[in-house]
DNA sequence: TTACAATTTACTTTTAAGTGAAAATTATTT
DNA sequence: AAATAATTTTCACTTAAAAGTAAATTGTAA
């Protein structure tokens, strides 16, 4: 579905490919979860967006973590959060804080 | 209140000092959160013990995490706990730690 | 044997997480 | 330019689960 040539999704793409909501993007963007490319106001979310939103929601759904732990986590550049991280997840989270 | 002489204290001391239901002390327990000296089956509150239980309760209230994941940071033996923590904090954690 | 602490069960409260719908904004088409 | 379409934003609401607690029961030390 989501091959390695196209670079960016739509949102209502990523939402039903993760299974949830669109809302839940845009509440998850409020606390700096994630943080789309804008090209005008659309969002686009790269594959390590995805990876890195499917990560989020295992640490919330399997080990019960909830949101602003795991933010804390981000802001303190926890090992917790990259330790059992795929690669490119990894990836993905290290240019998320270099943004910010 | 607490002074350095006397060991440790009653759990309905604890509660009231802390200004929580003596049974939300049982309920932490449960979830291994703190573990007080059995003498027959009486529990004894050490000081230590009891500033870690201060923290846990900033870490809930002020930082907004939930026990879910204060417990994996504990398991995990994270910086994060240890990291803003006062010494004598450290020391009963590690001791807790040590323990199990 | 009684008084107090522990335990259990089941309940209440609180709040985080998620969502629906309407309004607003921007883009697109004719 | 007006109409239409698509996406974002806002606001208020629902849901579900965590956190906390009450009450009844059990155990046991003194």
């Amino acid at each position: 579905m989501f091959n390695e040539v196209d670079k960016s999704y739509p949102i209502e793409l990523v939402a039903e490919f993760l299974g949830i909501n669109s809302r839940t993007l845009y509440y998850y963007e409020k606390f700096n979860l994630v943080c789309p490319l804008r090209r005008g106001r659309k969002r686009y979310y790269s594959k390590e967006d995805i990876n890195w939103l499917e990560y989020v929601r295992e640490l919330m759904y399997e080990q019960g973590m909830n949101l602003r732990s795991i933010i804390i986590l981000i802001k303190r550049r926890d090992a917790v959060i990259l330790d059992r991280c795929p690669e490119d997840v990894v990836l993905c989270y290290k240019n998320y804080l270099a943004r910010k």
